[in-house]
DNA sequence: TGTGGGCCTATTTTT
DNA sequence: TAGGCCCACA
């Protein structure tokens, strides 16, 4: 949320805001008002997109502290992103002042999972100076362990049990408390088994993947009531932000916290509940109120962010999921732009038309920041990413690679962290021959196995190797240097500045003059990366203070305050707002995407629904969906249906138009039915509802029934056999994608056309029409 | 220890 | 199509 949720200021309520009185209360509205008073007992405050969610949470803050029934020590506030918490944080500080520096269990769930953990690890065996892994070192980890397994890494990645044990953990199963039938998905049934080694990989490790900060968390208070009662007595008051998005294992952590008070305020949109995939359950807010007897329920319905046509385009979406609190958003900002959809013929006239529509707004005063690219899936990007090069329209892509996930970034840290805990085995790992001095991969794999026999970290048996003649000669003077130098970063760690350090490290262990002499395109960026992350280090303490942040906070705050147009994902999307936003791909298979209906059926399909009302909501003024008959996937061409959410949109809030559209796809493709550049030709395709379409496709008979047409035009699967024998050799006629050509051979339906400009190729003959 | 070729796989990703 | 990964080979 931003501060565009808050009601535009008028020159009264600027005059108040002098005044210190309770100004936390001031401007709200009636049920933002509710939610912001209704301190004792259990709230669910319902917030739809643009409802104010992010002042109700900050305002009820203030109040509290205002009423003087807390100290800020004493709430609990949790937030899914470190971005949510800093910027309540902020907010907060606005409104009551400094005292908000006390809000020291404001913070997200893992951060501040994770310093109670520090505070009592001992009670589920760890030491207080855990590690915490991210998913690159769980996954290394699990690759070992697996490999000690003799399970075949093929069948069996990782990357799957990774992912399996965050299912498990965020549904609040430790390895005792395992569903036999869990452990069935892995490996012929060795799914428990496994997990129950992966666990004491860690604790030998002396570390956490980011599950068990929350898990260990549920296990100690469970098993010492002692512990819990402390913080009963600690937390009076509990907020939570995005409650649709909680896990099991975040309810089940909430609830033994508010299980003695009752003084939790949990405030959500189910609508809006868009991370299923990764453990969420809706059915944590369906529920609140069984689950909290006596909830006041609060519905924040008013919209201060969006003109009526998007928001009515919006909820008429949202009423096609089942299984909703509901709420029906209204808004004072009357008329405004309809929801324009548009058909275009494929993935670059999509872009294109995309690129010239932000042509003209910029040209008519508005800035590119303030334009916006939503697409479901990041393949799409790259059309738009090339077209903007081209026509030098400046464009940051949100979210990406990100900044402390890339190699150089993760070897600077191993560094550090070995430095920090000799123990630190995922990290010697990682960079004992990084930059290569000589220790390869048999030199490694033995120091493991010296290690787990002795039950050693590696470095500790490593320095004891380096005294046998176990080693090559060779081999055990690399492994003595690399010994040497980090005892002495170790003896320079409380002495000397953290960046100082790192900077030492890079320098002194070859680092950065690896890179230097790397000719790679890449090295030049990753050596600046280095560079910035110096820097970034100076904020902080030392490097304690500085692994944590690093290791919870995966962002970075860079300044991306240029004037560019915003491309990002539906998912990174949630919670930002702009003036025109572009809503591009929606078709069948894209949008919704394929897989997740696949996956998940019709609770995947809602969640889609969801992704595509969070997508219309993040647009204050205008919004623009478009969808292709034809794109270019995995390097295939294959053609589309529109969405059916396209279909399911009230036509009344939206308007239909077409410049080159072509409604291509399934059975309609079979009469050249051509352009249809009227609105109603677009209509009709509302009297067959996309889904009606899709279902259609998918039991009209064996196979894919879709027109594949490779790059260059050949056609690889075609659908019905159409109407040809409608043309002739030498007939001239006209296709979407390659002009005017002649017709030079018919085979079937296939037509062999010599275009103008396109040279030679091969079309299927309802994809063209006699010029 | 470095490199080239073949093979495989392809959403979304708060921490 | 393209990028990443693994293995074979020098």
């Amino acid at each position: 949320m931003s501060l565009s949720d808050i009601p535009t200021p008028r020159i009264s309520d600027l005059a108040r805001v002098a005044a210190p009185a309770a100004s936390h209360l001031d401007g709200l509205n009636p049920e933002q008002r509710r939610a912001v008073e209704a301190i004792e007992g259990p709230v669910l405050v319902l917030a739809g997109a643009g409802t104010g969610k992010t002042r109700v949470l900050t305002s009820r803050l203030a109040q509290i502290l205002a009423t003087g029934r807390a100290r800020p020590w004493q709430i609990l506030a949790v937030t899914f992103t470190n971005k949510a918490a800093r910027e309540m944080r902020e907010r907060t500080t606005a409104m009551v002042g400094p005292q908000a520096e006390g809000l020291r269990w404001l913070g997200t769930f893992h951060s501040i999972a994770a310093q109670i953990l520090r505070r009592h690890a001992e009670l589920v065996g760890m030491k207080s100076n855990f590690t915490i892994l991210d998913t690159d070192d769980q996954e290394r980890l699990i690759k070992q362990l697996l490999e000690a397994e003799n399970i075949d890494p093929k069948r069996w990645t990782p990357r799957n049990f990774a992912g399996l044990v965050d299912h498990w953990k965020n549904r609040g199963w430790t390895p005792e408390r395992l569903p036999p039938a869990e452990g069935a998905h892995f490996a012929n049934n060795r799914g428990a088994a496994l997990y129950k080694l992966y666990q004491e990989r860690l604790r030998v490790l002396n570390a956490c993947d980011f599950g068990d900060l929350l898990l260990h968390n549920i296990t100690i208070f469970t098993a010492n009531p002692d512990v819990l009662a402390d913080y009963h007595d600690r937390f009076r008051y509990i907020l939570v932000d995005e409650y649709q998005d909680t896990n099991v294992a975040q309810y089940l952590w909430l609830r033994l916290l508010a299980q003695n008070r009752q003084n939790i305020c949990c405030v959500g949109d189910d609508d809006q509940s868009i991370y299923g995939w990764r453990g969420a359950e809706v059915d944590n807010i369906l529920r609140f109120e069984r689950d909290f007897p006596g909830a006041e329920v609060i519905r924040l319905e008013r919209n201060y962010r969006s003109t009526e046509h998007i928001l009515a385009a919006a909820s008429g979406l949202i009423t096609a999921n089942k299984g909703r609190l509901g709420k029906t958003l209204w808004t004072e900002a009357k008329g405004g732009q309809k929801v324009q959809v548009r058909g275009v013929w494929d993935g670059e006239a999509e872009s294109r038309l995309v690129a010239d529509e932000i042509e003209r707004a910029k040209r008519a005063g508005r800035r590119f920041r303030d334009m916006a690219i939503l697409v479901r899936a990041s393949f799409q990007m790259r059309a738009f990413e090339e077209r903007f090069v081209l026509l030098q329209i400046p464009y940051t892509v949100i979210g990406g690679p990100r900044f402390f996930e890339r190699a150089e970034i993760r070897d600077a840290h191993a560094y550090l962290r070995l430095i920090q805990s000799e123990d630190d085995d995922l990290a010697f790992e990682r960079i004992v021959n990084v930059p290569k001095r000589g220790i390869g991969d048999t030199t490694v794999s033995r120091l493991l196995q010296l290690a787990r026999g002795q039950g050693l970290s590696v470095a500790v048996a490593s320095r004891a190797l380096v005294h046998t003649d176990e080693l090559a000669a060779r081999t055990r003077t690399a492994l003595s240097n690399f010994l040497r130098d980090l005892d002495r970063w170790r003896s320079l760690r409380d002495t000397t500045d953290h960046a100082r350090l790192l900077e030492m490290v890079l320098e002194e262990s070859g680092y950065t003059d690896a890179l230097r002499l790397d000719k790679g395109p890449t090295s030049q960026t990753r050596l600046e990366n280095l560079k910035e992350l110096v820097q970034s280090m100076a904020a902080f303490e030392n490097l304690q203070a500085y692994l944590e942040h690093v290791s919870l906070v995966m962002d970075l705050d860079r300044g991306a305050s240029e004037d560019a147009v915003q491309i990002m994902t539906l998912h990174a999307a949630k919670g930002l707002e702009f003036p025109l936003v572009f809503l591009p791909g929606w078709e069948e298979g894209v949008f919704p995407s394929q897989r997740s209906i696949d996956e998940k059926g019709e609770k995947g399909l809602e969640e889609e629904r969801r992704l595509a009302y969070v997508g219309i909501t993040r647009a204050r003024e205008d919004a623009r969906i478009t969808f292709a008959a034809n794109r270019q996937v995995y390097g295939r061409w294959t053609s589309q249906l529109p969405s059916r959410f396209v279909d399911e949109l009230p036509i009344a809030h939206v308007e239909a138009s077409s410049e080159t559209g072509y409604y291509g796809g399934g059975p309609g493709m079979q009469e050249p039915k051509s352009r249809w550049d009227e609105a109603p030709a677009f209509r009709s395709s509302y009297d067959s509802p996309g889904w009606r379409r899709a279902q259609t496709r998918g039991s009209a008979g064996g196979g894919s029934r879709q027109p594949v047409i490779e790059g260059d035009g050949r056609l690889v699967a075609v659908s019905e056999p159409s109407a040809s024998g409608a043309y002739a050799r030498g007939d001239r006629v006209f296709h979407q994608k390659f002009g005017y050509g002649f017709v030079r051979a018919i085979e079937g339906n296939k037509l062999t056309v010599s275009f103008d400009k396109a040279g030679e190729k091969k079309v299927i003959d309802s994809f063209v029409e006699k010029a």
